[in-house]
DNA sequence: TACAGTAATGCAAGTCAGTTACATTTACTT
DNA sequence: AAGTAAATGTAACTGACTTGCATTACTGTA
């Protein structure tokens, strides 16, 4: 699992190592904050890949059903995508500029054997965001 | 604030309480789950109250606009909304049936201080969300 | 290294949620 | 009851995302 490069990743999930999907992993990689798809398909055309935008949906789908990244939804209008090999971290959003930090803790993931004994409610993923304004802004 | 009607909830938030409104907000009012847009229109239609879908996207927007309501996002490619006035609460989805449950305690805004002193972010609201597999669908 | 087969892509068109502009109607104040 | 600002209807539009189908490109095998 260690010392492994996007074609390996890619590999490992069934995936052919298109130079589209090697880019998006390449530039998931490199990013810190969760990206929407037209940022995606920005990086692309600006790295002379040429890719479709129908292929830019259809690479980062792929990636979350197998599991290689997680949608993201901050209230906007569209999915955000990020690695799931992020340590579990939860975001917080600033309503005026639009920045997003992380926050690396997250002590939710003890509330769900909570809710299993509870509610018999058998938790998978959660998604934690904080809205708000930063420093900058306030 | 206590025993006043859906007339008067819309009057202190400036808004003339037209029938449309009236009936979206008794909607919201008796029903337990977040509703999308969607199911707003279709409760007006089946309620004789002569509405265009534009009218269900401007009412719910202004009541959100005012405070009324509250977005909620649940992975789906669209909004839900719910009363502001429920209790601090979040709400457990199930991945398999779309049943949503709500889980009522909520610990998280006493996470908010410490946001603060940590990372000098002013938190105004938080989601926090459950995705698995409920009782029935496991 | 070439080949075949399957997976991936491009293109065109379509869906669905939500918005905007503008003319008409309605609620509410006086 | 009338005047006015707010609310609505209609139509057209945007943006995110999907689907169908024909073409192209990986990659495992020889």
């Amino acid at each position: 699992m260690l010392n492994h490069n996007c074609k390996d990743e890619l590999k490992e999930v069934n995936l052919k190592a298109t130079s589209a999907r090697l880019a998006v992993l390449k530039l998931l990689e490199k990013t810190d904050q969760p990206l929407d798809v037209a940022t995606i398909i920005g990086y692309l055309n600006n790295h002379q890949i040429k890719a479709d935008p129908v292929t830019a949906f259809r690479i980062i789908n792929q990636f979350t059903d197998k599991g290689l990244t997680q949608k993201v939804q901050l209230k906007e209008g569209k999915f955000r995508y990020e690695l799931s090999s992020k340590p579990d971290h939860h975001h917080l959003v600033c309503e005026s500029c639009g920045r997003i930090e992380d926050m690396p803790e997250c002590q939710v993931g003890l509330l769900e054997k909570d809710i299993f004994k509870n509610k018999q409610f058998k938790v998978s993923s959660h998604s934690l965001e904080f809205f708000g304004k930063c420093l900058s802004c306030q």
